[in-house]
DNA sequence: AAGCCAACCTGGACGC
DNA sequence: TGCGTCCAGGTTGGCT
């Protein structure tokens, strides 16, 4: 579900709500996620500050001094925050206390993470370690052409490719791409530099106009920021979920096939 | 050795 | 109403 836009647009409303705030309880289920939540790991948080939240790529880092959170939704997580004492939703997995507001981490389908780490330490952390830099950040036109020259799997595939460049999902891949007017099966070694420095252009558009949205959800309500509230981003979505719908810049039927077992979506006419 | 694909989970939508 | 099937925003490890 969430992709850099959901991320950030969670990662404000943390920032806003909960930095500053003391840590007086946790508890933690164990519960396998992606990776196993240890609860006796979270116990050191207690008494620290959240000094900032910062995101790179899809995973959120809540830093408290010495010790940070590593956090990542997978498919279906939610980081919901709400009044003391509120009740817990089915799969609420970890819940931080703070003075006055508690953080509530939900995820029915565990594929998320949530680790505590040293922030002395969090370049060791095998998941962030191998990240490529930020879609957001600058070089990404770099880091694409260099990448897209050394193979020929799908340009979907290589924006996927989170050691490439990190928090594009399948909905701002595939967004993106419609705006750059690439078919997501092209072969990526073949694609003309000019054609890739569009596509960096049209990255970084997309993701700032869905953030502005406050994200993507779909029908089934799935994304929710920190407040519980939906993003809007789903109406501006030239071809993404919209098979056999007309694309939003040019009215041809939208075309839907299976890439790496997971739907890619294309107009015809803009994509080439 | 790159690249494909099943597996990890649950829940919602849809068809019969 | 109820059951079976398919699909989903992500990542990883194993196989070819």
């Amino acid at each position: 579900m969430p992709e850099l836009p959901e991320v950030e647009t969670v990662r404000r409303s943390l920032s806003a709500r909960l930095v500053g705030r003391r840590v007086v309880g946790c508890r933690a289920r164990a519960v396998r996620l992606r990776s196993c939540v240890d609860p006796a790991s979270w116990q050191p948080l207690l008494g620290t500050t959240l000094v900032r939240v910062e995101r790179r790529g899809k995973f959120l880092l809540l830093v408290f001094g010495e010790l940070s959170a590593v956090l990542h939704l997978g498919m279906s997580g939610r980081l919901l925050v709400v009044a003391p004492g509120a009740p817990l939703q089915p799969h609420t997995h970890l819940t931080l206390h703070f003075e006055g507001a508690e953080l509530h981490f939900q995820d029915p389908r565990r594929f998320g993470r949530a680790e505590v780490w040293p922030t002395a330490r969090l370049a060791e952390v095998p998941a962030l370690a191998g990240l490529g830099p930020d879609a957001l950040a600058e070089g990404v036109e770099e880091v694409l052409l260099a990448a897209a020259a050394r193979t020929r799997a799908p340009i979907r595939s290589v924006l996927l490719d989170q050691r490439v460049v990190a928090g594009l999902g399948n909905i701002y891949a595939t967004e993106a791409l419609a705006r750059a007017g690439i078919r997501p099966t092209r072969p990526a070694g073949g694609l003309a530099a000019r054609r890739l420095r569009r596509l960096a252009l049209a990255i970084r558009s997309v993701l700032e106009e869905a953030i502005a949205a406050g994200g993507t959800t779909l029908q089934d309500g799935g994304f929710q920021d920190a407040e519980g509230r939906a993003g809007f981003f789903a109406v501006e979505l030239c071809v993404y979920g919209r098979e056999g719908l007309p694309c939003r810049r040019c009215g041809s039927s939208v075309r839907r096939l299976a890439l790496g077992g997971r739907s890619a979506y294309f107009c015809p006419r803009c994509q080439r």
